[in-house]
RNA sequence: GGGUAUAUAGCUCAACGGUUAGAGCGCUUGAUUCACAUUCAAGAGGUUGAAGGUUCGAAUCCUUCUAUGCCCACCA
């Protein structure tokens, strides 16, 4: 990339951009490009040239919103997706990454609409009407959107822009038309009037997932109903009730059989009431008798439902109180309220009034203002219902797909990690109702109903009766397209934006024109989401996939939770916490932020983000960086002015491994190659487990501890030719174990390293466990154990570090291996003048003694403190101590019974170790 | 009310029934022409939320409790 040599320290901004484009000019972002690999029997898997099929592996990706910017939770996502679809494609697998956007039905109306209410305009659909306003909200949603694709590009996404979707683009509404039409003649769609959650101020219908609960503390009134005493926190919405509701079972209502009636005083005259019995009632709540309101309240809609009860409006559809309500018709309900209660108080129908009653109040997640059950006709998928053609409702297939597998085939299971959602899932299933799938505003995909003569919406009716019959338009079409012929009229209403999210994981695939992606790409192979969007989008997709194909939508799905802040606080706009992910790579590069987001995450829960770990990922990235300066510069033979390019071409980096397998290796060596065969397999499973954070984990401690601290500290002594060739190898590897998480970083230095290809499309390390065998690490695991033995004792006992001092170690049996190491140990800043290496002997009075097992080391010529004397006495203690437990367990006649050999054997070995190292240390 | 998760060093997290409970950050002491101060060496810091139980052996399994978070629910 430059002429020059590596600069001291990486700096993203000066490499990412470049990389990223040459990236997306490579191709291998789309699938279609990639060199693949076909499996084959017995002989490992065998590489072959594009064009030919590979197996697939396909990620959709969950689709952003286009109602801003990307934020951190969304960082996290295109981190876990892009790791994974790198690791994917780098074991050669057809990878797939699908890019999207959302187009967020209500939650994108109301920010535009928002935005204009703040410009001066006080009813935006008012006054630009249907196609003025959508073509503004079209505009921002563009705008939003084009960010959005810059800041995914910006995150590394190994994305295919070939086949960027949008769910509300052309192909993707063909998609949505097909789905509910298909559905519309199985019969699961309806059309009825039901108690929805109406937005007053939104003016739509919401679904109860966008509801969220807040506590009040309200008054709750206490009123005289004929012979009864009912208990509301709502009197405004009483003027109507004319059912009285009792338990069938509750003694002291045995008199009042159901449907007896009587005549009582209410709040604005006379009225007819009837007795109803329902087990619903809870007798020990209150006095055990309620009134229902069907209009306004879910629970007394079913109850008039199941005892065939007529309704009134009693609210109209601004939150403002209808005729019915008298003299207070027109004012909104917490005005009227008190209002209400003071004429009751005056009629004496008021028994008593409990102040600060704890109330929950539905209110909107999208308005935050108060949402109020209403009856409206709306267009409803039947969850319940027998689908003809699968003697199964689409609740049994939503339900068959995460138990038993879809169509009761294993293979056809949706796997969900951690697995204790699918728990959850299954509980929101059972407690499903029909799903309402229209919406009151525009921003959305038209329901495809047209019809030959537009009805009117009447505000009363009998539910019983005329629920059938009310608002009956005469001939009605529905399909993909405009109907034939004059005067039809398509339905007003849009659906909700879910019912186009679930069709994700298929209409991206061209679904219902193409069927060559469908056919390679579905079911995908993994999903990845936050657990606050399970119910909402996973359990649609679920439904829409195994309706319309006949498959689940994904095999595995990943449940990750969500970013805090470091109170442990959510991040979000309104509580000015934000943080902006284009930021924090402007300051520390998107592989710092993509390893600081995912360091430390469990699947399913939350975890906190703040600046120090993305520092921390900073400095990793560096370390990275170092290492191959490192190796780079010192694997160099010429001068200082050679581009390394120009190494290549001279032949000196050709691919290393083959001929690591004989006995010229050093022990350092084959403790290097050992711990590296050793992370190959557990990254391995790592991947396959899904532990993201473990794996990352597991190459940091290898890079920097292993590898940076240790074993490039050895290579500056040890200058073997061989030692080039090894680092080489080594570097090659780690750049391609870390290229999932850092891609950048690490695609730059294999270029520096002289790499045509680039390292994104390269052959993912294989573990070998006969190296593993064939690489010993024990040796230089003691050689490592005295080196730091030889500098703890010296920094304990305050010796100058400049100060040379003379060692003589007792190495026992060990004498020849670490007779061989002399030099080496010299080496590793332990400041040795001189090393003198024996089997045994006496004890030396007047130096520092330390010991690493069986073996003992003194140090001349360093004064004996009085702290190296505190140290051995704490260390005699210590060792006592452990000796001593040691050695009740093993006289423990149930444990050396019980438990295994291996566990006993080894307790063995642990004490007689430490019995030795007892025995050097009091001598000394 | 039901469910579920979490509780380990000052902070963020490991340790997946096997015995001196480990990292990173922070802190303390020291180093400095060396690939890296985005560095290096060394250290201090823990009755694993509490109490019982199972087991030869428990941070880990069971029970109860406490605290905190989240999800669900029809207390009118």
């Amino acid at each position: 990339m430059s002429n020059k040599e590596l600069p001291k320290a990486y700096n993203p901004a000066d490499y990412e951009d470049a990389i990223y484009k040459k990236w997306e000019e490579s191709g291998f972002f789309n699938p279609d490009n990639l060199p693949c690999e076909i499996p084959t029997k017995g002989r490992g898997a065998k590489r072959v040239s594009q064009g030919e099929k590979g197996e697939p592996y396909s990620i959709m990706m969950p689709p952003p919103n286009v109602t801003g910017v990307l934020h951190l939770g969304h960082a996290l996502e295109n981190s876990l997706m892009d790791i994974m679809a790198r690791y994917q494609r780098m074991n050669g697998k057809k990878v797939l990454l699908l890019p999207g956007t959302d187009h967020a039905a209500v939650a994108t109306q109301a920010k535009v609409e928002k935005i204009l209410i703040e410009q001066g305009i006080k009813n935006p659909r008012q006054e630009f009407g249907r196609e003025k306003l959508l073509e503004k909200i079209r505009k921002y949603a563009e705008e939003s959107k084009s960010t959005i694709l810059k800041q995914i590009k910006k995150m590394g996404t190994s994305c295919d822009w070939s086949r960027l979707a949008y769910t509300f683009d052309e192909a993707r509404n063909s998609a949505v038309n097909t789905v509910f039409t298909k559905m519309y003649n199985d019969g699961l769609i309806y059309r009825g009037k039901r108690i929805v959650n109406w937005d007053a101020k939104l003016q739509t219908t919401i679904s109860d997932d966008e509801i969220v609960w807040q506590e009040e503390k309200v008054p709750f009134y206490y009123l005289q109903y004929g012979p009864f005493v009912i208990a509301t926190a709502r009197p405004e919405t009483k003027f109507g009730d004319k059912y009285v509701v009792m338990h069938p079972d509750d003694e002291r209502y045995k008199k009042y059989k159901h449907g007896d009636k009587f005549e009582c005083e209410w709040i604005n005259g006379k009225v007819s009431a009837t007795v109803i019995k329902d087990k619903i009632i809870d007798p020990e709540f209150g006095s055990g008798v309620m009134t229902i309101t069907p209009w306004h309240d879910m629970v007394d809609f079913e109850i008039s439902q199941r005892h065939n009860l007529s309704g009134e409006q009693i609210i109209d559809f601004n939150g403002k109180l209808l005729p019915i309500a008298g003299e207070f018709v027109g004012m909104k309900i917490l005005e009227a309220r008190p209002k209400i209660a003071e004429k009751l108080k005056a009629k004496g129908l008021l028994v008593k009034v409990e102040e600060n009653y704890l109330h929950r109040v539905a209110k909107g997640d999208r308005s935050n203002s108060s949402v109020e059950p209403q009856i409206k006709e709306q267009w409803f998928v039947d969850v319940n219902k027998t689908i003809p053609s699968k003697n199964k409702s689409l609740k049994d297939l939503m339900r068959e797909a995460v138990t038993v597998g879809h169509n009761n085939d294993p293979k056809q299971k949706v796997k969900i990690t951690p697995e204790r959602f699918a728990k959850t899932y299954l509980h929101w299933i059972d407690n499903l109702r029909d799903w309402c799938i229209s919406r009151q505003i525009w921003w959305g995909h038209r329901i495809p109903v047209y019809y030959r003569k537009q009805g009117m919406t009447n505000f009363q009716f009998s539910i019983s009766n005329e629920m059938q019959n009310a608002n009956a338009k005469d001939e009605i079409y529905v399909g993909t397209g405009q109907p034939r012929g004059e005067g039809w009229v398509q339905d007003e209403d849009t659906l909700d934006t879910w019912f186009s999210s679930g069709l994700w994981t298929f209409s991206t695939l061209g679904w219902p024109e193409q069927a060559k992606n469908l056919k390679t790409f579905h079911p995908t192979s993994w999903m990845q989401m936050g657990y606050e969007i399970l119910f909402f989008w996973m359990a649609r997709m679920i439904l829409m996939s195994t309706y319309t194909l006949d498959q689940i939508p994904f095999k595995d799905v990943y449940i990750h939770g969500m970013l805090r802040n470091e109170a442990g606080k959510k991040f979000s706009k309104s509580s000015g916490n934000n943080i902006d992910p284009l930021e924090v790579i402007a300051k520390f590069g998107t592989d710092a932020l993509r390893l600081s987001v995912i360091a430390g995450i469990a699947p399913g829960n939350d975890s906190k983000f703040y600046k120090e770990k993305v520092e921390g990922a900073r400095n990793m990235v560096n370390k990275l960086w170092n290492v191959a300066r490192y190796i780079i510069i010192n694997c160099h033979s010429g001068g200082s002015e050679e581009r390394a390019t120009d190494r290549i071409s001279s032949g000196f980096y050709r691919s290393a491994g083959a001929s690591l397998q004989n006995d010229s290796l050093t022990a350092a060596d084959n403790w290097i190659l050992n711990r590296l065969q050793t992370l190959i397999a557990e990254v391995l499973a790592d991947f396959d487990n899904f532990r993201f954070s473990e794996a990352a984990e597991r190459l940091r401690v290898f890079t920097w501890d292993d590898l940076a601290d240790w074993y490039l500290e050895v290579s500056k002594f040890e200058k073997t030719y061989k030692k080039k060739e090894l680092l080489q190898y080594i570097l090659e590897n780690i750049l391609k174990l870390w290229h999932p998480f850092m891609p950048f970083v690490t695609e730059v230095l294999w270029q520096e390293i002289g790499k045509k290809e680039l390292l994104m499309v390269e052959k993912w390390p294989k573990s070998d466990a006969i190296a593993s065998l064939q690489h010993d690490k024990g040796e230089f695991e003691v050689i490592k154990d005295i080196v730091v033995a030889i500098r703890n004792a010296r920094a304990e006992n305050k010796v100058e570090p400049a100060k040379k001092v003379k060692a003589v170690i007792y190495a026992g049996k060990k004498k020849a291996q670490i007779e061989s190491q002399r030099e080496l140990i010299k080496s590793l800043r332990t400041g040795l003048s001189e090393l003198e290496i024996e089997t045994d002997g006496e004890k030396i009075d007047g130096a520092i003694y330390a010991a690493v097992g069986e073996i003992e080391i003194y140090l001349l010529g360093a004064v004996d403190s009085e702290k190296e004397k505190i140290r051995l006495e704490k260390e005699l203690a210590n060792l006592k101590k452990v000796i001593k437990a040691a050695e009740v367990r093993l006289t423990n006649k149930e444990f050396t019974d019980k438990a295994p050999a291996a566990i006993v054997k080894k307790e063995k070995d642990k004490l007689k170790g430490w019995q030795v190292e007892l025995k050097n240390l009091k001598n000394s």
